[in-house]
DNA sequence: CTGAAAGCGCTTACAG
DNA sequence: CTGAAAGCGCTTACAG
């Protein structure tokens, strides 16, 4: 047996003595074949070690059997557990998962300059702004594609209301007496990665507005929805005279990092600041962090489902809108 | 324009007034294309928006120019990070990377049963044991591997000495007087993942024996490299009557969430019980944790170096180890 | 239920 | 420097 050659449909064929038509019908489960033909030919096949080659089926179907999920970065928990929701999802369905990482700032632009969407039966866009170029491109391309996190224009999406979350995470903060709460955004991964950090913070300045909070700028920092980058915005807001008794993250990574400032600052939480996080990532029960939890795991495997019908059916099937429940846990507390 | 149909290299062909032939060496940048004419198609392509179909060209060369990354999660900072590393390494040496999601719980054992292997050029393993039957599959298949985190017979591997590590942790906790140490393992995510954890604990008794520490077998507990297994296994290890006044974790998460257990008993670290980790994890920094540094990128990097290497040349390229370093903070104290 | 043949969109010797 | 032609390994009407 030469390990090098890895036998084909033809050589199957042969030693079934049935035609290769016979043998990709049989070996792809479809009707019109004979029982005892097609136990034959599963039987030869597997004494071959015959594997389809998915060049050739793509080329002579049209169909890849892949999706690419285009995320902009690979790091950070949330993209790890919606791309593996998402591939698990995918996996049952027969697909294999493509990953591309299209960072903003990898100038080449892969999205639109490789050819992969051509290797490619459908999308997942993990919480990635596309510019209006690659959005073009990829609606001429006319695969079906959805989109975690956020709405884009002529795609299906399976996303929660960020305006919402943010007003909802600063009134539990309001109900609990603080007046000057502090913001940890996040942005940096992605310079067109506004959107979902803007409607959260949307939804904040209305809650500051309506529960009557302070008002000034330096309330509000950038962080980069890492630990680090909480860590560090931390600092930064505690620099101002009149420090906040509360602290609204982003995301679960950057409060934990933010309560770790805290602590290096020789603060305590709740006692001397309470902190709510977004996400409810699993190491917040640890820490026994207040969350808004948006359910990621669900997010990856809707949006595969989606993506599945929409290979199926081809129609539009729509919009999701994923449920967001705060958690009140030991870090928040009357001021 | 049709925007189903998007154009074929017969269409530029046409188009330019030239053979198809001649369109794909001029647009390969492949020699012998005069000037003008290799100037004529890239416009004609250009605006078509020409892209080849990757399938075609591999049924046609048997080149994919993807390699497969198989990881047994995608959970968890080690692999996201070595995904990444390996990532932009790859498509810096003009290859995609197909991620494949190979649990062993998977009972379709993905990697056998499906013929990605087929659409491939090359292999990169990060942190994979393999069955018996899988490493032949693959070494059949006859395509480059390079094997991350441990090695594996036959393959290029790129690894740490992990028993030296086991032991060095565990002498730094002996030379700052610990007599009685806790270790938290890990194994869950993949059964058959015995060897990193297990080389680590072949260390981590060697340095026990070799310091007359307490030597209980209620000492060792397993955790699943995650920051909530290593809370739970904190809390089992610290039900034994006589605590152990140091714990080496073997991930720098399982670390910190030994550190909130700890936290959740009243106990405070360095001050009741020293701790150290593994891997160096960007989040150590913060939490001051005294941690063996691993240099986690690196490994991605240089595996995806190796394996272009093996790529072009097809000769064996031999292994790498990687330095590993203590890089001591203040999780650790005499006792 | 089965087979012969065309075709998927490229690449690759081989001629010229 | 360029083109005609075969071939990569499948799938898919079309006949039978």
């Amino acid at each position: 047996m030469n390990p090098q050659k890895s036998s084909t449909i033809g050589d199957v064929a042969a030693e079934a003595n049935v035609s290769v038509a016979t043998v990709s019908r049989a070996l792809r489960g479809l009707p019109n074949v004979a029982e005892s033909t097609r136990r034959r030919i599963e039987e030869v096949a597997e004494r071959l070690r015959y594997q389809p080659d998915p060049s050739a089926s793509r080329l002579a179907s049209g169909k890849s059997s892949t999706v690419a999920i285009i995320v902009p970065t690979l790091e950070g928990w949330y993209f790890s557990t919606v791309m593996a929701a998402s591939t698990t999802a995918l996996t049952k369905g027969g697909y294999e998962s493509l990953i591309i990482v299209d960072a903003v700032d990898d100038s080449a632009g892969r999205l639109v300059d490789r050819s992969v969407l051509k290797g490619v039966d459908g999308v997942i866009l993990i919480n990635m702004a596309l510019s209006d170029s690659k959005r073009e491109t990829l609606q001429r391309s006319a695969i079906p594609v959805v989109s975690i996190g956020m709405k884009i224009e002529g795609f299906s999406a399976v996303s929660i209301d960020d305006v919402a979350l943010g007003f909802e995470a600063t009134s539990h903060l309001a109900g609990l007496g603080h007046k000057t709460v502090g913001v940890i955004t996040g942005l940096k991964w992605n310079p067109f990665q506004f959107e979902v950090s803007d409607r959260r913070l949307a939804g904040h300045m209305a809650a500051r507005s309506h529960f009557s909070l302070v008002k000034d700028d330096d309330l509000v920092v950038g962080g980069d929805f890492s630990m680090v980058g909480g860590y560090n915005a931390m600092l930064k807001l505690m620099e101002r005279p009149e420090r906040p008794s509360a602290l609204l993250a982003f995301s679960d990574e950057m409060a934990c990092g933010a309560w770790l400032a805290a602590r290096s600052l020789g603060l305590s939480v709740p006692e001397d600041i309470s902190i709510i996080g977004v996400d409810d990532h699993p190491m917040s029960e640890l820490w026994g962090l207040t969350t808004i939890a948006q359910n990621v795991t669900s997010h990856g495997g809707l949006a595969a489902e989606l993506l599945l019908k929409l290979l199926k059916e081809s129609d539009d099937v729509g919009d999701i809108e994923v449920e967001t429940t705060l958690i009140q846990r030991s870090s928040t507390r009357v001021v």
